[in-house]
RNA sequence: GCCGACCUGGCGCAAUUGGUAGCGCAUCGCACUUGUAAUGCGAGGGUUAGGGGUUCGAGUCCCCUGGUCGGCUCCA
């Protein structure tokens, strides 16, 4: 066999003379190898390498690996939803977090049965190991090729004028125009076929058995509210079976989670039909906790310098009209209340309705407040706090709970502060807020700063004091020390902002406060200040919350908590469980001592089993449950119980209450 | 707002092809007086989200309204 002519290429890594005609399946045996990035392009494993490549391999594992293989899914979920259905049409079918979809333009939406059926075709075609196989063609080709697919012809349309295409990137991304067909080996044929920009596994054998479909919902085609909503089936794909479960095991976790489900299990709040979507009620336990959240931040925000003010909930038009709410936010708000018309007999408008808006937003007010005197240099910044309750009216399919409703409040702070302190006065507010988030358990941040769009008119304010802002609030992110992310265009028109992102405790990230700077409210509301030479300035707004709103901050608790809240938050601190009646005024004693320490302990002398006191009062996670019995009380003693089924017997009295008392003063969590 | 699924006593669930609402927990009463995750017995409680229709008959079928859930879109 004469040995074929050789070339050089830099392999994982390493400069080899290689032979040349080599693909990736000659050059990486290992079975985990699934793709190759080629001169930093992904590529199939069937690519030949060329002089002077930089090749590397894609293992399954990768971020890489696992986008191709939920890719491949993807496809093969086609060819499944094609086999049964020839005349469903093809949308699209990328990979995401965790997985992936397509989406299909079919008569009749799936239901759970068509996904059971539809995993049963896959486990099919996954088994006859059908080859991926690409192919390049170009725009006319392809237009007669796929006729039947009316969306992936627009598709090509689009790819062809070069407009942005968003997700469908990953069938027609830049560089040539492929298909990959769907090689059946036994059958000698080609069985299936889409328009894609690939890479993909090898063979279908390889998606294996990790792969489950999860639900179908309604989406519409390219993501636009105007466009027909086509039925999207969503899927996740892992490399093994076992990381399958691992990642349902997850879900399952975060169900149990879910603070809708531990809200009504605790008792906490509810949402009442009778007042309308999207508006809680908290009950007497919620209440204990959000009550405590608000004072431990009115207490902080105390020491920090804020100064508290209230605002009513209504205002007339007008106030959102100066603010420009009513121009840019109307459809966000509730519909007006139409005040004080009167009409005379013959039913003409004798005197004018008023239009009253229920406030989706705090910052006018506070506007009002600034200008209710004439400012100096002296009084800046201005710090203005409110826990300002406001409505806004998101649409019926948005709502989430407590973290997405209509009615909520917001703990709400505007700073007023000259351009030139801005730094600092940004300083401050980020280490106040990353402070007191810490404070509540969250630990675990990064921050994402969000900058205008070049170019883009919409942004209000001169380009110098936009780039001076920007640099400052990168500068203070990057001294925070925090990973910080850039969102490039995510700026809103009025300012720069930074958010802070935090993971909660299974890893999840949720956006908390955000620091946004204003330059557009002070021009509108003509606020001003008497600098040190007399002249006039404007101050710049910063907007800033720190939960958000308490709502959502008391849902994403609840959820990194599971709802066991630590002590110093718990509604219910410490529950005493007599094991017979006669020990119970022992515990009393101790709980009349405990609560005059502000604790909030009940006695459960109910007369059920104390082993179902235990158990019931560990179902409400109740952090200390104190148990007494002739022994403890012989020696001055009592037992703990906690949560997890831990506990420390014969802790001597005044030994249990210190250590309780200085639990909830440090806010440990137990 | 759009698409789909769903709404049965406080909560979680059940009720063959439409045949006239059951269970567990919780609640209340009685008994038991207990050492670490459900003591026993008994009782009360729903006309099936609300309204309309089809039918001899509707929790089951159809329509409208409200609400919930999963997505899409939205969340300056």
């Amino acid at each position: 066999m004469n040995s074929s002519a050789q070339i050089t290429a830099t392999i994982d890594g390493v400069e080899l003379s290689i032979p040349q005609d080599s693909t990736g399946f000659t050059l990486f045996t290992e079975k985990s190898v699934v793709a190759l990035r080629v001169n930093g392009e992904l590529r199939d494993l069937s690519y030949t390498i060329s002089q002077a490549d930089t090749v590397e391999p894609v293992h399954l594992e990768s971020p890489d690996g696992l986008n191709i293989l939920r890719h491949s899914a993807a496809h093969v979920l086609a060819q499944a939803v094609q086999t049964l259905n020839p005349e469903a049409k093809l949308g699209i079918g990328p990979p995401i977090k965790d997985g992936f979809y397509y989406d299909f333009d079919v008569d009749k939406p799936f239901t759970p049965e068509d996904l059971r059926a539809l995993e049963k075709e896959m486990d099919r075609i996954i088994r006859s190991g059908q080859r991926f196989v690409r192919r390049v063609t170009n725009d006319a080709e392809a237009s007669i090729e796929l006729a039947n697919e009316p969306y992936k012809i627009e598709l090509i349309g689009l790819k062809s004028s070069t407009q942005d295409v968003g997700e469908a990137s990953a069938e027609v991304g830049a560089g040539e125009l492929t298909i990959y067909d769907n090689f059946d080996v036994k059958a000698d044929s080609v069985v299936w076929k889409d328009l894609c920009r690939g890479p993909h596994l090898p063979n279908t054998r390889m998606i294996g058995n990790g792969y489950a479909l999860t639900r179908v919902a309604a989406a519409y085609w390219r993501g636009n509210q105007t466009n027909k909503q086509l039925q999207r089936i969503y899927g996740t794909a892992w490399p093994s079976k076992e990381q399958l479960r691992e990642h349902q095991v997850h879900l399952e976790e975060a169900a149990k989670r879910d603070h809708r489900r531990i809200g009504a299990e605790l008792d906490l709040f509810s949402f009442p039909e009778e007042i309308g979507s999207g508006l809680a009620v908290f009950h007497p336990k919620g209440g204990i906790i959000r009550k405590v959240m608000e004072d431990y931040s009115r207490a902080r925000h105390e020491q920090s310098g804020y100064e508290f003010v209230y605002s009513p909930h209504v205002t007339k038009a007008n106030l959102f009209e100066t603010s420009g709410h009513l121009e840019w936010y109307a459809e966000g708000m509730f519909p007006p209340l139409k005040l004080d018309e009167e009409l005379d007999e013959e039913g003409n408008v004798k005197r004018q309705a008023q239009d009253y808006y229920l406030k989706p937003m705090n910052c006018p007010f506070h506007c009002l407040i600034y200008k209710s005197q004439n400012r100096s240099y002296r009084d800046l910044p201005l710090r203005m706090f409110e826990f300002g309750t406001v409505y806004r009216y998101e649409k019926s399919g948005v709502l989430h709970g407590i973290t997405r409703a209509r009615g909520f409040t917001q703990d709400d702070a505007h700073l007023y502060v000259a351009r030139e302190s801005i730094g600092v006065e940004l300083t401050n507010v980020l280490n106040f807020v990353l402070d007191l988030l810490r404070d509540y358990g969250l630990t675990d941040f990064y921050l994402e700063l969000s900058t205008k769009e070049e170019g883009n008119p919409k942004f209000v304010g001169s380009d110098e004091i936009w780039k001076e802002a920007t640099a400052t609030l990168a500068q203070v992110a990057t001294d925070s020390g925090l990973e910080l992310v850039p969102d490039p265009g995510g700026a809103a028109f009025y300012g720069p902002k930074i958010s802070v992102q935090a993971k909660d405790a299974i890893g999840r990230t949720w956006q908390m406060s955000t620091i946004q700077l204003d330059f557009n409210l002070p021009e509108r509301f003509d606020l001003e200040y008497t600098a040190p030479d007399g002249s006039k300035q404007r101050p710049v707004m910063i907007h800033r919350a720190l939960f958000g709103s308490i709502e959502r901050f008391f849902g994403v608790l609840t959820e990194h908590y599971a709802g066991h809240f630590p002590p110093w938050l718990s509604p219910v601190q410490v529950v005493g469980v007599p094991v017979a009646d006669e020990f119970s005024s022992y515990l009393h004693g101790i709980a009349t001592e405990l609560r005059s320490s502000g604790v909030r302990i009940q006695i459960d002398d109910s007369d059920e089993r104390m082993q179902k006191k235990i158990r019931n009062h560990t179902l409400s996670r109740v952090p200390y449950i104190l148990i007494a019995g002739a022994e403890d009380i012989a020696n001055d003693a009592v037992s703990f119980r906690f949560r997890d089924g831990s506990q420390i017997n014969g802790v001597p009295r005044s030994e249990a209450i210190a250590r309780i008392l200085k639990d909830i003063a440090e806010k440990i969590q137990v």
